[in-house]
DNA sequence: AGGTTTGGAGAATTCTGCAC
DNA sequence: GTGCAGAATTCTCCAAACCT
C-alpha cells in the first residue's frame, strides 16, 4: 500500500546521489543554515490603489482561534479541517527549496505563469452578466429570496477594485444594476425601460423593501453607471433609464468572454441585508455593502467550480488576479459563509533522503507531513507531501444555473467585437482534474503541467494524487 | 538558536453613510 | 456641501509551528 520506506524507489536514490554529489563539489557538508543574503523577497504586495471603499484590513475574523490550535483542539472540529499542516509549511518549502538550488548551481526553468504575475489581467479575467429576460407569463412579485443571476466573472469585476467606469470602482453602481435588472425582469416586462421615479420609488423609498440609499445618492449613482449599466434618457418630460443588456454590462466592465457558471443568489443577498455568519440583519448602508460584496465572492467561488467539483485555488492568485486582498477575502469568507478546505498530495512515505531528493531532483516544494489522525493509513504515520491550494465550498444560498445563458451572452459579446486573448492561455501549472483518467490522460499528453485528480478514499476531502509526477503513494 | 509563514488581536487608518 | 460617528479595512506585532 505505502512505499517501503526502507527501500527508496531508484529515483530517489538516484536524486539523493545527485544531490550529495553536488554538495561535495560545493564543499557543503553537516548542518547547513540559509544563507541571509539570498533570502526571498517577499511576494509583491498587491497594489491597492486607495479608492472610495477602504480596501484595507479586516476586523479580526469572528471564528475560533488559529487553524493549528483548532486542530489540535476539540475532535468534533477536526473533520472541518483534517491536516494539521499550515500554509507556511508549503512556502517555507519552497523558500529552501530555492535557496538549495542556486547554492547547487541548478537552473529551474520558469514556468510561463510565473511571469508577469503582477500585470492587470483584469479585461479578460473580469466578468459578469446576469441573465435577462424572462417569460412574461411567469412573472412573480420580487421578494428578497428572488433569485438574482450573476456570471462569476461580473462578480469578480465587481470585487475588482481596479475595475472601474467613469473612474469610478464598479461595485455600487454594479449592485444597483443587478437590483434594477432583476426587479424589471421579474415585476415588469424585462425591456429594461424604467422611469425615474419607478427607480426612486424601488430602491431609494425608505419603506421599500428594496431600499438601498436615498435619492441623492441614487442619482450620484446613475450617474456613475451612465452608459455602462444604463443611459438616461429624457422621455416626454421625465428621466427614464434604458437597463442595457447583460452581456453589455458585462462588456462594460472589461469582460471580454464569460468564464464559469452563472450563478444565482437571493436579492437579499444583493441588498446585503443579513450577515449570513450571524444571520442578523444588517442596517447600515456599510455593512450592507460589504455583505454584498461577500456574497459576490461567494458567486465567484460558487461559478467557477465545475458542478459539485471544488478545484484549489490559492489566496494569492485570487488576490493577484482578482485584486482581492487576503484580509478581504477571509473577511468576506465570513461574513457569506465561504468553507475553506485545506489540500495535499502525498508523494511518499517520509524519509529523509526522500524529502530532500523530491525537493532539489524533482523541484516540489515538499515537506514532511505527520498523518496525526491516521487519514492516509496508519495513524502517526509520516509523509513527503506537498501542500497544495485551498479548496472553497460556497454557502448554501449560492445556486449554479444552467449553461445557456453564458453561452448566450458570450456570443453577445463576441458580436461586441471585445478584444479577446489576454489571459485565455492555458499556461497552468497544475491542472486539477475531476476524474483520474482525465487526470492520467492530461499528464501525458502535456508533460509541462502537473495533472492532479481528488482520490476518493475513506477521507472525505483534501488528498489529491498527481498523475504526472510518479508518485509513491497510494490510498 | 535563528529563520520562515500564518492567523489572530488590537491599534491605526480610511472612508462611507447620514444628518443637518 | 460639510462634519462626524463609526464601520470597514489595513497595519503591526505576536505566538505557534515547524525547518535547518
Amino acid at each position: 500500500m505505502f512505499l517501503d520506506s526502507s527501500n527508496p524507489s531508484p529515483d530517489i536514490l538516484e536524486g539523493q546521489r545527485i544531490l550529495l554529489e553536488k554538495r561535495a563539489e560545493l564543499g557543503i557538508t553537516g548542518q547547513q543554515r540559509p544563507l541571509l543574503d539570498v533570502r526571498l523577497p517577499n511576494a509583491p504586495k498587491i497594489d491597492e490603489t486607495k479608492s472610495h471603499l477602504p480596501e484595507t484590513a479586516v476586523s479580526p475574523p469572528p471564528a475560533a482561534g488559529r487553524d493549528n490550535a483548532r486542530l489540535t483542539g476539540a475532535a468534533s472540529q477536526h473533520e472541518a479541517a483534517p491536516f494539521s499542516v499550515g500554509y507556511w509549511q508549503r512556502e517555507n518549502a519552497i523558500n529552501y527549496l530555492k535557496l538549495r538550488q542556486r547554492q547547487a548551481g541548478i537552473v529551474v526553468k520558469r514556468k510561463a505563469n510565473e511571469t508577469a504575475v503582477t500585470n492587470l489581467r483584469l479585461p479578460a479575467s473580469v466578468k459578469t452578466v446576469v441573465s435577462q429576460a424572462h417569460d412574461p407569463d411567469q412573472r412573480t412579485a420580487v421578494t428578497h429570496e428572488t433569485a438574482v443571476r450573476v456570471f462569476p466573472s461580473f462578480a469578480a469585476a465587481v470585487l475588482n477594485n481596479e475595475c472601474r467606469i467613469n473612474d469610478y470602482i464598479v461595485d455600487v453602481a454594479a449592485r444597483l444594476f443587478l437590483v434594477l435588472k432583476t426587479i424589471d425582469a421579474n415585476e415588469y416586462d424585462g425591456r429594461g425601460w424604467l422611469s425615474w421615479s419607478e427607480a426612486a420609488r424601488l430602491v431609494a423609498d425608505k419603506n421599500s423593501p428594496f431600499y438601498l440609499y436615498g435619492r441623492r445618492q441614487l442619482k450620484a449613482i446613475l450617474k456613475r453607471g451612465e452608459g455602462a449599466f444604463w443611459h438616461r434618457v429624457n422621455h416626454r418630460h421625465e428621466t427614464r433609464i434604458r437597463l442595457v443588456s447583460r452581456a453589455r454590462a458585462a462588456a462594460a466592465v472589461g469582460i471580454d468572454r464569460l468564464t464559469g457558471r452563472e450563478t444565482a443568489v437571493p436579492l437579499r443577498s444583493i441588498l446585503g441585508l443579513i450577515d449570513e455568519r450571524t444571520g442578523k440583519t444588517a442596517v447600515d448602508g456599510r455593512a450592507r455593502m460589504a455583505n454584498f460584496r461577500a456574497a459576490m465572492l461567494a458567486v465567484w467561488h460558487g461559478g467557477r467550480q465545475h458542478e459539485e467539483q471544488k478545484k484549489p485555488i490559492s489566496r494569492r492568485k485570487i488576490a493577484r488576479v482578482y485584486n482581492v486582498s487576503k484580509y478581504r477575502q477571509r473577511s468576506y469568507a465570513a461574513r457569506a459563509g465561504i468553507e475553506t478546505r485545506r489540500n495535499i498530495t502525498p508523494i511518499c512515505s517520509y524519509k529523509k533522503e526522500a524529502l530532500t531528493a523530491v525537493r532539489l531532483v524533482d523541484g516540489i516544494p515538499a515537506y514532511k507531513h505527520f498523518d496525526r489522525w491516521g487519514i492516509l493509513g496508519p495513524r502517526g504515520a509520516a509523509y513527503v507531501a506537498r501542500m497544495l491550494p485551498n479548496t472553497y465550498t460556497p454557502p448554501s444560498f449560492v445556486s449554479q444555473q444552467k449553461r445557456n445563458k453564458t453561452r448566450k451572452a458570450n456570443k453577445t459579446l463576441a458580436g461586441l467585437g471585445i478584444m479577446s486573448g489576454l489571459g485565455s492561455g492555458s499556461d497552468k501549472r497544475r491542472v486539477f482534474h475531476r476524474h483520474a483518467k482525465a487526470a492520467a490522460a492530461a499528464a501525458g499528453r502535456n508533460p509541462d503541467r502537473d495533472a492532479y485528480a481528488e482520490l476518493t478514499t475513506r477521507v472525505s476531502a483534501g488528498v489529491w494524487k498527481n498523475y504526472q509526477y510518479r508518485q509513491e503513494w497510494q490510498p
